[in-house]
DNA sequence: CAGCTGCGGCTAATGCCATTAGCTTCTGAG
DNA sequence: CTCAGAAGCTAATGGCATTAGCCGCAGCTG
């Protein structure tokens, strides 16, 4: 192996930090060159092109969030771990909100694998309710709705009012909750 | 006046027949140009730039879709107000999904005063659950997000399951009114 | 009716960006 | 020591947004 200053990895590690400091729109292959030190056709040993750089960090972005996600719903069931799910992702959200706007679901193979970590764990979390699984699928597609809803949302500043968004959050975690309780009996 | 054959109305109109047909990222300026029978630069007669063109066309969106809510509410009240705004929602993203992704919500005044005619739909719905002001600000966020979140997904394709989609839509109406309906007790 | 004015179109030019081609250099294996 | 290949580089291409500056026609003015 020749010199490895450079990988994959480092590079949208360094697309992922532009992106974080100077939003979604200075992602562009000239800048993460200059970030990184070298010449813009020499990321091209390492990506595809723009777009597969772009599946790899919302790959990346998903496995973060899996894993963080993964840790808080351990241990807690039902209620508990719904909650302790969408707090964790908002946390992200306010973390990183540049980073949370760049994701991209492309219908990338290697994107949706990474999607579906994040909805295996939720699908995890929602057998606590005793659904039996079409059910259970339709639940996480709403609560995905409803996290994600919110995540865009707020990452592009669309709530303006001074009421307070973390009391927003939590109408949105008892909504949820709430209506995964309560039997539905046909629309 | 000089011969009116273009109007900055009717470029919005071809970029969103544009967007329609070949989805948003075959959005150029160039392309718009062409179909309106017309050479790039003259597009900069009607229209500031690209960005201006993609705020435009998003005002034109939210005027849509707040016209057929709005149209969708009237006369009703309380849960039946949700649903139908919900589904109204929903009909329009079914129609237009390129359009509805083309959707940006930046900070610029002429989008968010757009945004603020649904805004102010979704809280006369909610009127009718008798919430005080700042209640009714937190609720419709919730309504935005969970739909906003929903259409999204959508949009891109996020839903792969066979799980049909207009199920998980009623459960999504479900737990918004039944969210509504039960108190909040401190979460 | 002649002339002016400005709108809306055009062509040409600029500069950024992604991407490709093809050369060079350094590293590590044999 | 040699050699292959990985990873870097420079140069070139083509698309795109945007700007500058020119032209012709409509409609008002005298």
């Amino acid at each position: 192996m020749a010199r490895a200053a450079l990988s994959a990895d480092a590079v949208v590690d360094v697309a992922l930090r532009l992106v974080d400091e100077e939003g979604p729109a200075a992602l562009t292959l000239a800048a993460v060159a200059s970030r990184a030190g070298v010449a813009t056709p020499s990321l091209y040993k390492h990506v595809r092109n723009l777009a597969e750089l772009r599946a790899l960090m919302s790959v990346q972005i998903m496995d973060d969030l899996a894993e963080r996600i993964g840790g808080a719903v351990l241990g807690r069931s039902a209620d508990e771990a719904i909650r302790a799910l969408m707090t964790t992702w908002r946390e992200y959200v306010v973390e990183h909100p540049h980073r949370y706007s760049a994701l991209v679901q492309t219908p990338e193979p290697m994107v949706a694998r990474a999607g579906q970590r994040l909805v295996d764990i939720m699908l995890a979390a929602l057998r606590a309710y005793g659904m039996e699984e079409s059910e259970a699928i339709h639940a996480t597609r709403c609560l995905r709705a409803a996290m994600h809803g919110f995540a865009v949302l707020q990452a592009e500043n669309a709530f303006q009012l001074p009421e307070k968004l973390d009391e927003t959050y939590d109408l949105l975690i008892h909504m949820v909750v709430t209506g995964l309780r309560t039997p539905l009996h046909r629309t």
